[in-house]
RNA sequence: GGUUCUGUAGCUCAGUCGGUAGAGCAAUGGACUGAAAAUCCAUGUGUCGCCGGUUCAAUUCCGGCCGGAACCA
């Protein structure tokens, strides 16, 4: 199998500059795991990194998408793979860097996916209780696993057996639910209370650096909060803002609850879905023959 | 100085007609296969400001003290 490193960690942990660190190291490119970076333009919010601090290491999946264009794991795992393939055939060793955790794992796993035409059905004519049980008589198997309150899901799956006249339970059920490469996953976890400190520097630092002259000028460019984006944190924060409801320190506020949350949100996902080696952040000597010793393994 | 409020979970506050207390937010844990920076689930012990009084029993009533707020002087 093909060797792919990983990188993950929760936001704010430091994954940028190890990537960076370890692709000069190890004749390296990097593909980004990430959902909001992929866009064009979302640069300040998406504490996305700038041409200097990649020093030169080429990086896939930043800046390939425009405002308004439409995406999911769904495009993500045929795009990472496709790179994937590339630098596999050009001998160098891919990088995954990034936090979304679906989105790598989709990548690396069997994930299958087929064409699907969400929206044509017009859910919101059900009450969630109908729906749920509509779900229940179509795929009971999907319905154990998600909650009657979470109608997103239950909207998926409803979409997934309406397109393709197949149960997200079948499909997932063909599935071998094992990596398709050689994969070692590094996560990066500092102590929590030192990534919240972070968070709340890095959000400062946003601010001074031009968050909201950011978002205005996505917004005179043609943006809107509706676009899948904006629905990302640090800028649907400023909804309400531009409504006349809340001022910025309360944007900002938020801003940093939310990115708090998430960031706990993916240390749960990276610890209890995935088999990663963890650093805190400083002992690379160590990670470094980690790494070697997979390299030369298999 | 006087009057009236007020002091309960990290924060904002509810409540107990006297039987040691509960919401929202935060926090913590968890789920996750097409919006995932999304969506959803679970978890509430805290000298009820301090000291004393009444009472079988006080966070709750009474007195004093110490904070805070508003108004009057």
């Amino acid at each position: 199998m093909n060797k792919v490193l990983v990188i993950v960690g929760a936001t704010a942990s430091g994954k940028s500059a190890l990537g960076i660190k370890l692709a000069k190291l190890l004749n390296g490119e990097i593909i980004s795991g990430d959902s909001v970076q992929v866009y064009k333009h979302f640069n300040i919010g998406s504490a996305k990194i700038s041409k200097e601090e990649m020093a030169g290491v080429k990086h896939y999946l930043i800046d390939e998408l425009d405002i308004k264009d439409d995406f999911s794991v769904y495009n993500f795992q045929k795009k990472a793979r496709a790179y994937l393939k590339q630098i596999i055939a050009s001998h160098k060793l891919p990088i995954i860097v990034g936090g979304t955790g679906l989105y790598i794992r989709a990548a690396l796993y069997d994930y299958q996916f087929e064409e699907i035409d969400h929206c044509d059905y017009q859910w919101d004519n059900y009450d969630d209780e109908t729906l749920y049980k509509m779900m229940v008589d179509i795929d009971p198997l999907s319905a154990q696993k998600i909650h009657p309150n979470n109608k997103r899901r239950i909207i998926r799956a409803l979409d997934i057996y309406h397109s393709t006249s197949n149960t997200k339970s079948s499909l997932e059920a063909k599935q071998s639910h094992q990596p398709i490469y050689d994969v070692m996953m590094i996560g990066i976890k500092p102590e929590r209370k030192l990534l919240y400190q972070r968070i709340e520097a890095r959000v400062e630092a946003m601010f001074k650096n031009g968050l909201v002259d950011e978002v205005e000028d996505l917004l005179n460019r043609g943006a809107s909060f509706d676009d899948k984006a904006f629905k990302a944190i640090g800028y649907k924060e400023f909804k309400e803002y531009f409504e006349g409801q809340i001022d910025l320190a309360e944007v900002k506020r938020l801003i940093i609850k939310h990115t708090k949350n998430y960031a706990k949100r993916q240390e749960t996902w990276f610890n209890n879905k995935e088999n990663v080696y963890w650093i805190d952040g400083d002992n690379c000597d160590q990670l470094i023959d980690k790494v070697r010793d997979w390299q030369n393994a298999g």
